[in-house]
DNA sequence: CGGTTTTGACCCGCGC
DNA sequence: GCGCGGGTCAAAACCG
């Protein structure tokens, strides 16, 4: 199991657990967790030969076998050094003064070599994590011109519709046609495409609203709240679409016919589309880790906006909202847990609206990628039968387990992460058959990073999610977690891309994506999840 | 002095 | 309608 780093904390902590035992007086209390800080203390300490490293960056970029060639001719430099070193040892015999001058000659080029190498794994560590950025973006960018063309191609399929529905208006020949088309268009192009009625029109209305956000208006009008003084507080700016959609996922209501008022020409679907989303904005990913600390360090700049006793649970429940941008409607509460208190359940809601930091990327992308998920099983199980995703958490994640949960009870949707399993796991045996806990176990896995590359998969098929309401399969996912929580996204990446089950599991899974993707649509353009879930609400 | 935390009050949804 | 619980606000206190 691991035990996270404990250090002495602040007055505040002791006063926060104050339910600590006196067995545990001997144990520190650390304001904060920081899963990630192995990965920033390294970047911190490479900041400091930033100007060496930054010749030395660019010739790596430039020519890697060049910068093998250097460094060994390094390594040939060092020997001959150390062979010179060596030599005047054997010396010592006839001179002990002249050897402590060569043992610390010895010392000295050994320190230099070793800083040497230091210098170089630097180097290759920060190559290795820009082609890792590189890659994703590449990744990003080809998924986006993906969705780009199935949207194209949705869209057509939109206007044909269109076309024969209104031609069997015309025509009471092919009202029978007629009758099995729209069903079919309902089922296959959901409620974000706008109804038959609109087909490629709100379709493409979309598209070009779907970062901007909600109308102001839609949000005063479902919202009577926002009229008043919470409006004057925050979000007030009508500029800060996406902090309008995200603002207050809270507040949007649950089922909002005056949405559907206040745009009059939205039918029944929209509607349903309406109360869809609200769902979406309101998923929640709940995250359990074994902390002592009051907070789990994900990267991000939280601020405490309100604490609440919770009923049933003697721990208070803190509220925290992200202070990385202006407007970040990702908030999280952290509540310990009952049963356990060493056990920290941390809930992000939202998504963020502003870059991340690297640091910050792995529980965001886990977060998201387990609300992806988690939406994309939020679908009609007649529509979950062809759910690529589905497809995807089935070859990912064959067998139950305990340590993620699947909540559709009310008032929101909500998966939960267990990174609190013990070494005495409920099913040993699912490490075995799992290709994801296979990997997973190896060392240096950072469960955190996993879904970085699951979850962009995932977030295809979130754009494409049908909400007919919760109906939520039982179907556990799987996060595993090993002691090096802290590891680098550059170790786990490698771990992923060179384990064979698990790259044959998702190029199954992407493969069934892309062969179900005909009969899906409604993606968006937009790669930030923060927008693609909340501000396509119409 | 600006940002954060604390904390009581307020609002809203939901169940009875 | 009322009470309860969850969530949020915002003024005051706190902190670096």
């Amino acid at each position: 199991m691991f035990r996270f780093p404990v250090s002495l904390g602040g007055s505040r902590d002791e006063a926060r657990h104050d339910q600590i035992t006196p067995l545990d007086e001997h144990r520190v209390v650390v304001d904060e967790v920081d899963f990630f800080s192995e990965k920033r203390d390294r970047v911190s300490r490479e900041n400091i030969n930033d100007e060496d490293d930054e010749a030395n960056k660019v010739e790596v970029k430039m020519e890697n076998s060049r910068v093998e060639e250097n460094d060994r001719s390094r390594d040939v430099n060092i020997g001959l050094n150390l062979l010179t070193a060596n030599t005047g040892s054997d010396e010592s015999t006839v001179d002990d003064g002249l050897s402590m001058d060569m043992e610390d000659k010895r010392a000295k080029i050994e320190n230099a070599q070793l800083q040497e190498e230091l210098k170089k794994m630097k180097i290759e560590n920060q190559r290795l994590r820009d082609m890792l950025s590189q890659a994703a973006t590449n990744f990003n960018a080809l998924q986006m011109q993906l969705i780009t063309v199935m949207r194209q191609q949705e869209q057509r399929n939109s206007s044909q519709d269109h076309l024969l529905a209104t031609e069997g208006r015309a025509e009471g020949r092919k009202r029978q046609e007629l009758q099995t088309m729209v069903p079919r268009q309902f089922m296959d192009l959901g409620p974000s495409s706008g109804a038959a009625e609109h087909g490629a029109e709100v379709s493409s209305e979309e598209r070009t609203t779907v970062r901007s956000g909600s109308p102001p208006s839609l949000l005063e009008s479902s919202n009577p709240r926002e009229n008043g003084k919470r409006l004057l507080g925050r979000e007030e700016s009508s500029e800060e679409s996406e902090s309008n959609a995200w603002g207050n996922p809270n507040k949007v209501p649950k089922h909002n016919p005056s949405s559907s008022n206040s745009n009059g020409n939205r039918n029944g679907n929209v509607i349903d589309q309406s109360a869809a989303e609200a769902t979406m904005r309101k998923a929640r990913v709940s995250v359990r880790a074994r902390s002592e600390a009051a907070m789990i360090s994900d990267g991000c700049q939280w601020r405490k906006y309100g604490q609440k006793m919770a009923k049933g649970n003697p721990c208070p429940r803190a509220y925290y909202r992200c202070t990385m941008a202006g407007g970040c409607p990702v908030r999280k509460q952290v509540q310990r847990c009952a049963e356990d208190r060493s056990i920290l359940i941390t809930t992000y809601e939202g998504n963020h609206n502003h870059p991340l930091p690297p640091a910050a990327m792995a529980m965001a992308s886990t977060t998201t990628a387990a609300a992806s998920m988690l939406l994309s099983g939020s679908m009609s199980s007649q529509d979950g039968l062809m759910n690529p995703t589905n497809l995807l958490a089935r070859a990912i994640l064959p067998c139950s387990s305990s340590m993620a949960t699947i909540s559709a009870s009310a008032p929101f949707p909500t998966i939960t992460l267990d990174l609190t399993n013990s070494p005495n796991g409920n099913n040993p045996n699912m490490t075995t058959n799992n290709p994801l806990m296979q990997f997973a176990q190896r060392p240096g896995f950072n469960p955190a990073v996993l879904p970085q590359v699951v979850g962009q998969t995932m977030f295809y098929n979130q754009q494409q999610s049908k909400f007919s309401g919760l109906q939520l399969p039982a179907q556990p996912l799987q996060i595993p977690t090993t002691s090096s929580v802290a590891e680098s996204v550059s170790a786990a990446s490698a771990a992923i891309a060179s384990d064979p089950n698990f790259a044959a599991a998702l190029a199954a899974a992407i493969t069934s994506i892309m062969n179900g993707s005909s009969h899906q649509n409604n993606t968006t353009n937009s790669n930030n999840v923060a927008t693609s879930n909340g501000d396509s609400r119409q």
